[in-house]
DNA sequence: AAAGGAACCGACCGGCGGGTCGGTTTAAGG
DNA sequence: CCTTAAACCGACCCGCCGGTCGGTTCCTTT
């Protein structure tokens, strides 16, 4: 089983690295040599491997950027607590760097999208479906939150869920590669104050 | 002088086209027959009026997208008026299409600096450049509105306005290319729910 | 009307990069 | 061992596209 051992191996050095490259220069601006090369492997050990380039790609999304996106910032949601705190700390978990995410894996997404929506339709698909799996748990939460009181009644939990998500990905334009922490900080404290604005006021005694 | 207005409009029939297609399909994405086949000209007419692709680009980036983005989101916040009103109406008025922006020029920004954050560093400062007009001219009418008494004094301005930008950027990921009308609307609305929340609480009778 | 240059033409160049393919090394099975 | 195939190698192919260049047309100027 030695043989099977070092595909898997292979497959998953390339993945990994390739994730790297490419969220750090985009997939259009990155070239097969660019990855092969830091792995010291050739052009025939990846096409042994992935049909084309497209091919791993999608590997990739499936195999380690859905997998984080969704333990970072889908699985936290599955809680019966207060939905805005929950919510709000997956968010800074998903923002902190250097813990079990070394790259901001929710942040590329907003990259990769722009990058494939109008380039390769069914890539940027496999995308916006991570994005939906967030959104419909985001409105699954937050319904709950009404049901349970903690949010006003007049929300509209569709319209929060994608205004939380796009200001989310709209970050990642302004912070662009400087991992500016005071922006990701003062981008946590409005989402609070948003968070205020939509939770139901505690009755006044 | 017939020669003279021949250079202006043909130079600015590439401009319009240029940008046309760069939004409609990326800028690497395009080439430049594309464009050139769509305006019956030829690669020696295009070469005779810019001197590069890039420097074609900067040029529309510069007569048309900065031109129209303070038209649209800038100008509109000289005024002695409550400031979030004229804020949400300026990116209410900013996300119409069908008026004089046919393209929404905001929106485009979003896509363009991301595209070129990893590839083109100078395309990338202007078009941040004019995502920083924007940011300070937020800025400096929040800070107007704290002292006029329409914001909450606990209020930081510089986050609430990159918050605002980012929630607009992040739309557009969102939004894509699907022209959908209700999810502008939503935005609109919870955009307006995050107003209420840095607004100067009204004084209790 | 002749000269000169601006506006424009389009065949061609050359680098880049995804993908191919015949060959070599390595390890599992008999 | 010796066969067989998986894993890997790297020279090569080829389409794409930004940019070039020698030429033609058209307007302006004198």
């Amino acid at each position: 089983m030695d043989k099977n051992l070092k595909k898997r191996e292979t497959m998953h050095r390339l993945c990994a690295k390739g994730l790297e490259i490419f969220h750090e220069k985009g997939y259009y601006n990155t070239n097969l040599d660019d990855i092969l090369k830091d792995l010291s492997l050739s052009k025939g050990a990846f096409y042994h491997h992935f049909k084309s380039k497209e091919d791993y790609f999608i590997t990739i999304v499936q195999n380690l950027i859905q997998q984080k996106v969704y333990a970072l910032l889908v699985e936290p949601l599955n809680t019966q607590e207060n939905p805005l705190p929950v919510i709000l700390d997956s968010i800074e978990q998903a923002l902190e760097p250097g813990k079990a995410n070394e790259i901001a894996y929710g942040f590329m997404l907003n990259d990769f999208i722009t990058e494939f929506s109008k380039r390769n339709k069914e890539i940027a698909t496999y995308l916006r479906d991570i994005l939906k799996v967030w959104e419909v748990n985001l409105v699954s939460i937050l319904k709950r939150g009404k049901v349970d009181g903690h949010i006003a009644r007049h929300v509209d939990c569709e319209g929060a869920a994608s205004y939380i998500i796009a200001s989310y990905l709209g970050m990642r334009t302004l912070l662009a590669e400087s991992t500016n922490r005071q922006l990701k900080y003062n981008y946590v404290q409005q989402l609070k104050l948003y968070f205020n604005a939509i939770e139901e006021r505690q009755v006044v005694a």
